[in-house]
DNA sequence: AATAATAATAGGAATTATTACTGTTTATTT
DNA sequence: AAATAAACAGTAATAATTCCTATTATTATT
């Protein structure tokens, strides 16, 4: 993959946040820095930068959203801030279980606890 | 919620398959008993259906999915043959962990278990 | 440093999944 | 049987994402 002024950007912005944004969130801070970079441009490179490992791509309902964060880990979701927060509660067990139990070659694990957060009670 | 006979067929058609389909897939089928039913009004019931609690909706990826069991479970998700398969996995002791640990209240666990399933070896 | 090769880009068109709108039909209540 | 409103079919609109193409920029080679 040669380098791209582009993606260096759209790199940063994600590894600067914690929101877990969206790609449409990318492409609005990504325009500041670079006013004509194209929504295609975005898609593309979080594509690629995905299917690199560089980061990790998440589903909340069915908006893509892009996590630097490349460790497992799991996510609590409020249903009414919108908030994603991260956490870790599944042990690699988990992992082990499922591959000798259903014969499965577990390539990952996503869980999302969807509920209230704490700040609003 | 008053009596229709395409949202009774509908719910036949879902309670009839363990492939968890997607709102086309049901269209499709449902074609086959109602010939001019319309699409709008298989995504209708399928809101009013989860809204009620009577089905369930899957994410996979940006797809919709819908299924019958409603009972707490997690999901197997193939990446060859994109078949998804039931399992349980999951303690209600995670459920409780994270409601006193991060003072979050649950509504929702979603787990996928993403991989290479045992057909393909 | 100039040249060649080609990956990446901007901008826009196309696609896919889903929701919204509207005039008509149908289930339920009176 | 008539009235009410939920549900419908058909279609237009929207949102997220991917695809296309002529141009630009990066990297390798001279």
């Amino acid at each position: 993959m040669r380098y791209s002024h582009q993606r260096e950007t759209i790199r940063e912005i994600i590894s600067s946040t914690n929101i877990h944004p969206t790609a449409d969130w990318i492409f609005q801070q990504a325009k500041h820095k670079i006013p004509n970079i194209s929504l295609g441009t975005v898609y593309r490179n979080l594509r690629q930068l995905a299917a690199d490992g560089a980061i990790r791509t998440i589903y909340d309902g069915s908006v893509a959203r892009y996590d630097w964060n490349i460790e497992p880990h799991d996510h609590l979701k409020c249903r009414i801030c919108g908030d994603i927060v991260d956490i870790h509660v599944l042990s690699d067990g988990i992992h082990n279980k499922v591959q000798k139990q259903y014969k499965f070659e577990v390539d990952d694990v996503e869980m999302n606890i969807i509920g209230t957060c704490k700040k609003h009670k």
